[in-house]
DNA sequence: GAGTGGTCTAGACCACCTC
DNA sequence: AGGTGGTCTAGACCACTCC
């Protein structure tokens, strides 16, 4: 599956070492890419990676490298000691357009899903409490969940809601409803401003386990924080992409 | 400089294997973290590879490895062949202030600088052509720029200006002036609306030889698309930012 | 020229997933 | 039970930086 159309020239596998002596920088790398342009589609497994080895005469450590260089490009990803599979297309994910996450997923001919990993009301710590303006350890509720887009999981998002705004929220299914439809159907409040801080990091070992991803492997942060027609927090959130799987779009007119 | 304060209860670098028992999963990591937390302050430059495999009791590869998981949360950076070094704080870019480069990283009380690669008018690639609304082959001035803060290359920007909107531009000192005050005051064009794409990345060859920093290492992309009060599309530009120099943030109301 | 990081070889053991 | 990825050891050569 894998041995066709890697080098135009090259009569299999033993020739790719031939070219060791040239500039080798990456040419693993550029190995793998062409690897994906010809036979692969998306979330399809690669060959193991002793398999690999064989077949582009190197080693594990060296392949290894290579296979890290694409997972950093969004080519290829890891479920946690399953395999490495090649990236689905990326989701465009309008930050301002506020769509809820099945609509979005649903309008890119994507099949999204839900799951709730937790949902209880916790006291304000620190930093959600200085997010949402209010007293430390006042109730919130914390919901924890877990998004998949085509079956794949690639979102950790974490929630927490001023208790005084959504009282009894907890008692709605939250993995076939979206919260601002809640919020604007059950409670009036309507989400009339976002702030939003981004940064690319890794995930931390709770988020990869439940995202099936390798500890340490690069993630996309999106905290949130939502205001209501009052200029109210009313809830604010942390979320954990998988790198690979989005590409942030937005269109605003610039401030002042 | 390095060896106090890792392991409190550690005489010196032999004990740390003592530890190899354990789950070792990103030990060397923590022990990285450990040592960053203490002695080290940012910019500065970690001790050589082969010194810390001493210290540390492990092996190139290992260490490697540690380093790169560093690298990929943000907290230490190389320079390409020439070392690894304690990430500076982040610096805060807020998408829809619009500010100038200098005046942001001033604001934060950093230094700028921008140096301009190049400067020259070329043909509208099918690419730029179609973010500009121009015709493929219109004339367009490109401008390559590197800035750095407080010394350090953590942006390389490619700027394309329609030529129709801003005739001799190139003529002006590119690395003094910001361009959207040269639009505002040289060509009375005002930026109302901004359009965002954003993706994490690595740096290409070419890039990366610009910030001098290794191919491969982890990059954060911005393309932007800025419109006129005509509702235009006067100018684009590709950054690319060392991922680990800044965070993103802005605030909006969400559309309709 | 000495030392550095960048790249590579050739193995190994273990935890976990899949069958 | 066999195979997988995750982690690690112990070296090597080269291109480049820095002095």
């Amino acid at each position: 599956m894998l041995s066709s159309s890697i080098e135009p020239t090259g009569d299999d596998a033993t020739s790719l070492t031939h070219t060791a002596d040239l500039p080798v920088t990456g040419l693993k790398g550029r190995l793998l890419n062409h690897l994906e342009a010809a036979p692969l589609h998306a979330s399809q497994r690669l060959p193991s990676e002793r398999e690999m080895i064989e077949r582009f005469g190197t080693t594990r450590v060296t392949l290894r490298d290579a296979l890290l260089q694409l997972e950093a490009e969004g080519r290829i990803y890891r479920e946690n000691r399953r395999g490495w599979f090649v990236s689905p297309p990326r989701l465009r994910y309008d930050l301002l357009a506020c769509l809820p996450f099945h609509e979005m997923v649903q309008s890119q001919q994507r099949v999204a899903s839900t799951e709730v990993l937790a949902a209880q009301e916790v006291p304000a710590d620190e930093v959600i409490a200085q997010r949402l303006g209010i007293a430390r350890g006042a109730g919130v509720y914390r919901i924890t969940r877990v998004r998949r887009i085509d079956g794949r999981r690639v979102l950790h998002v974490c929630h927490h809601l001023r208790r005084d705004c959504f009282p009894g929220i907890l008692d709605f299914d939250l993995s076939a409803h979206s919260l601002t439809t809640l919020y604007l159907h059950q409670y009036a409040i309507r989400i009339r401003r976002v702030s939003f801080e981004l940064a690319s990091s890794v995930f931390d070992a709770e988020t990869a386990v439940a995202l099936n991803a390798a500890p340490g492997s690069p993630a996309q942060r999106i905290t949130r924080i939502n205001f209501d027609q009052n200029g109210r927090a009313v809830d604010c959130d942390d979320e954990h992409w998988r790198h690979d799987a989005i590409e942030l779009t937005l269109s605003a007119a610039p401030q002042r």
